[in-house]
DNA sequence: TCTCATACCGTACAAATGTCTGGCATGGGT
DNA sequence: ACCCATGCCAGACATTTGTACGGTATGAGA
């Protein structure tokens, strides 16, 4: 093997790992060795250790297939051995619901339409899920019939904050509101649309009717 | 250690490995003993093998960190058919661009802001990156500032698809539209916004300062 | 010329990791 | 009782893989 153009290589190193790790299967030195046609592990180190200097890449040193992109941090599982510094991959799959209903826990609904990795580096404990927006009625938020709200469980929620609240038997998306009434003793819940078609809705807290279900923390949407 | 129902500890062992295998690191036969608080590496291999043989993982003998997702080469997908309905998506990391410029090839770009975690099944060839949205010129189909845009790399679209283009340096999200114009040999090109406040605009398909960068697949929105 | 950086090769060593052989205990069935 | 599957442990061995130390060659500057 000759030399090559500065840097030249070295890119393409890069392309190959990156390759690799986007698509969950990080490549051990030698490998990357094999692909360029290197006749010496060291050769393919070097290209390494320089992307990871770069802050190209990082690594786990003393770990197989321990190169990693920087940006995200994945790590290992719940440490609890001595072994090597992992951390908690904050990458979860989240059960999307077909439809939800009060007092049952979403990890015994069946009837799901599937799950979409996301990202929670939160420390909230409140368990995520994935509902499927109905309706025009939060349109001018940006939030389209259509789009896949991803949901945190929580019973409280600050104003301001859009959540999902179940009435009666109908999960709906809107922004919550505290309003001081001072007719009352203490504020009134409010649940606004985004939507001049659209009425708000005063719903009773004590009641059997109405649920806060969670906050809508991210909306998606495919194209 | 003590005896456990049968099945039960293989169950999380599983999701465990399946955790890790979605977030992009494979873990150790001795990565999962810690986890599971196993004295002997055997007793996480037997769990391990045996999910191999009932078909809910794959494995690359004899290779470091060598379990996989059945189905698909990568992160999972596919179906492998028999065992309980685990469809592992194929799962991705996608890098969010700063910025874009034309002729720079994605993979080239050192200024991004990280990576997210996206399920590709298309077989589409093209590389996807992430760019946040700026400007309100999309409002009026819910992409508004600060909104992530999924863009797969594609340097033709078809009428009516939302894109990515590059006037000059600027990257912009538009509706890409194909205008066919009699005065013409062929159709025009055209960038619609989605605010009536903002105009048309009709770039030279052959200007230098106009690049289709790619097509927007998905929306998304941390609240 | 001399240094220095880059790009690569050769050959090890040691740690990480996969694999194997043998054993113990429990419970279900026959 | 016997057989057999399951769940686990113990201690090794062999391969894979990361790492280290040293070498050759080329080109850019001082």
């Amino acid at each position: 093997m000759g030399k090559t153009p500065p840097g030249r290589t070295r890119e393409r190193v890069f392309r190959f790992v990156r390759q690799r790790l986007l698509s969950g299967q990080p490549p051990t030195v030698r490998e990357v060795q094999a692909q360029f046609g290197f006749l010496s592990t060291q050769t393919a180190r070097e290209h390494l250790e320089r992307l990871v200097r770069d802050g190209r890449l990082r690594k786990e040193p003393g770990q197989a297939r321990g190169y990693r992109l920087p940006g995200s941090e994945f790590g290992g599982g719940g440490r609890s051995g001595r072994g090597p510094p992992l951390k908690g991959p904050p990458l979860k799959m989240v059960p999307i619901l077909g439809q939800v209903q009060a007092g049952v826990p979403i990890t015994a609904v069946e009837d799901l339409e599937g799950y979409v990795p996301i990202e929670d580096s939160s420390t909230s404990s409140g368990e995520l899920f994935g509902l499927r927006v109905r309706g025009e009625s939060m349109r001018d938020a940006g939030i389209l019939p259509g789009d896949l709200a991803i949901v945190r469980q929580q019973s409280t929620a600050r104003s301001g904050e859009i959540v999902v609240a179940l009435l009666g038997d109908e999960a709906t998306v809107k922004t919550f509101v505290r309003a001081r009434v001072k007719t009352h003793r203490g504020a009134r819940i409010e649940l606004h649309p985004a939507h001049p078609d659209f009425a708000v809705i005063v719903p009773d807290p004590d009641s059997e009717d109405f649920h806060l279900l969670g906050r809508v923390i991210e909306i998606r949407r495919r194209l």
